[in-house]
Parts: structure tokens; sequence; C-alpha cells
DNA sequence: ATATAAATGTAATGTTATAACATATCAATA
DNA sequence: TATTGATATGTTATAACATTACATTTATAT
């Protein structure tokens, strides 16, 4: 589970345009078109390691030409989720990059109420919960949303000094 | 995990008012006041075993009497959810009844898709699996919301005929 | 009784999200 | 290459959710 981006120091150019250039090459496996709206919205979020609200996203988009009403930035957020390569933060009413798009996985999302950090970890141990709980239940789980909210690394330090 | 209050059959009246009573108790034994705006918020919630947002509880008050401005019903339901009477279902933007009030707990939000039922599993492997997270990554946990969607079994039934 | 705090109430406004409809763009094929 | 059907982009209008700021009432503690 240690893979947490967004609290650990990186490339940041890098780590923006290899995940573009991943987006696209997994719409094109999949036949969904990757439009520039969609690119641009991805774009933005992938900027910060924050979760962006749609009316953020939106500002961004209409800076660059594209629409200015609320549908454009809620559709190609949609897509991003839909696709995998965002997640909506529920607890923040936005949206994030998604942290690992090849992989398929329960995102737990981790958010920091210092610095207002947003960071993905997998999670590994719920699946096998989740299941048996739909053995015992039957209840049938389609999706899962596992929201963290606490204080990072960065800001557990600074509140020591 | 079995305890899926919401999807399974019971008698409704004495759920409702044994919930009562243990939150009056609680509230005594805390030193806060169950106000009755409070209280009748929280049998709002518990007449139904489904998320009802703040305006259809507030239209539910002031239906008996109460102020008819959202901060009515957000303040009563923001003091059921610090009281741990209920919970908020960040998926919906609504509010449950928590179904075991008594017990320090996790919730784990089970939201049938078909018939808009919530249901509420106490979740036992999660805690263990965060805090390793913690261990390994730095992010000190404070609080955590699980959300599943899915269908619930009645729907599952039905769906097959 | 009086001071203090907590709870309730209203008005005004801010934020997030969707429905409904019009137009443009793309992809397939006649 | 013109037609067509599907997908995507755009707008208007409105719905749904939530908070700030301030006034009034009610409870609690001197
Ligand atoms: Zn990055
Ligand atoms: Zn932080
Ligand atoms: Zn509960
Ligand atoms: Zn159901």
């Amino acid at each position: 589970m240690p893979d947490v981006v967004g609290f650990t120091k990186h490339n940041h150019k890098h780590c923006v345009s290899t995940a573009l250039k991943a987006a696209q090459a997994q719409c094109d496996t999949r036949g969904v078109r990757f439009t520039p709206v969609r690119r641009r919205a991805l774009e933005v979020l992938l900027e910060h390691h924050r979760a962006l609200g749609a009316y953020d996203v939106l500002e961004r988009l209409q800076e660059d030409g594209y629409g200015s009403k609320p549908p454009i930035a809620y559709r190609a957020l949609g897509f991003l989720v839909e696709q995998g390569l965002a997640h909506r933060v529920e607890r923040l009413n936005a949206y994030v990059a998604c942290a690992h798009p090849d992989r398929d996985h329960t995102p737990a999302i981790l958010i920091c109420s210092g610095c207002h950090k947003v960071a993905e970890a997998i999670d590994t141990t719920q699946n096998s919960g989740l299941r048996q709980m739909q053995a015992e239940t039957g209840f049938t789980v389609a999706s899962v949303a596992i929201e963290a909210e606490g204080t990072c690394s960065d800001c557990t330090e600074k509140a020591r000094s």
C-alpha cells in the first residue's frame, strides 16, 4: 500500500506528461475519444495534487476558450471518472486525477485537513471484506468509495514545531 | 458483519421508539441537550431506512411548527452526526439514522441503487488496514467514510423475475 | 434576579449539479 | 461524396445543497 502519490516528492512535469500520454493510449485502446476538453480537464487536475471542484475546472477550461457553462465541466469530469482517469471525492464534492489509472482498483482517498492535499492509496484489504459481506447479507457491491480525512506527514511535522 | 439493519424485516415502530429512547439516554449521559427539534429530526430519519436530504427533513420539521429555513435542519442534523446518532451519506448529500449508535464504529454505508434504501454495516476489517497505512505513509487518519453502491437482495430477486 | 451561554429563528447569499434543448463534429455507408 | 445516425459540445434555466451573518429566545449558573 505504500505508493501514495501526492504526499511524496516527484518530478511533477514528468508525472503530468506521462499521465496524459497513458490516458491517451488507454482511450485509444478502448475506442473512446480523448477530446481536447477532456484532455485539458485531466491536465488541470494533474497540475495539482489536490481535488478541484467542477467550477474550478470550468474556470480553467473557459480561459482556454472552451464553453463556460457548468455542463462543460461536469461532462468532461464525468468522462474522466467513467474511464477511471479521475476520481470523485465525495467528501469535498471535488475531483482528483487518478494516481494509478492503469490498475483496476478501489481507490482509498486520503484528504489532509492541514494542507488540503489529496492522495490516493490502493486498498488491498477491502475487497475480501466486501465480498464476505455480500455472501452474508445478499447485498451486491457495484462500487465502493473509501475516503479518509486526517493529517499528512508534512503537516504532522509542522505541527510539532 | 451480518447485522445490516435496513435490508431485513423488523418491527419498525419498535425499532424507532427504542432508538429514540436510547438517543435520549445517551444525550443525558453526555450532558448534551436532546431538544425537541433534534429529537424530531432523528425521528424523521428513523421513520425511513433511507437517506433523507436536509431539505426533506426541513420540510417535515416545518410541518411540525419548527423553523422553515435551512439552518434549522442543518443544525439539527449536524448535532445528530456529531453525537453519532446519524451519519452523513456523502454520495447522496443526505443523512441516515445510525443503526448502532451505542457502538463506537466506522460505518460502512450500503446504498441500493434499485430501491434507494440505505443500510449500515459495521466494518470490522478496515481499521487494521488503515493503521497499517499510517505506519507506511505517515498519514494519520482521523475519520474514514466507506460507502458502497450496489443492489440489495430484494432488488436482486426482483430483477431475476 | 442577572449574567452567560446555548439553541432557535430569519434573511440573504453562495455553491454544486442537472434538465432540456440547440448546434457542431465525427464515422459509417449508400 | 452526400446522407445519416451517433457522439460531443454548447447554451439557458433551474434545481438541490449549504453557509454566513445577525436577531431573538430559552436554558443554566452564579
Ligand atoms: Zn504528480
Ligand atoms: Zn498536509
Ligand atoms: Zn452507525
Ligand atoms: Zn434494493
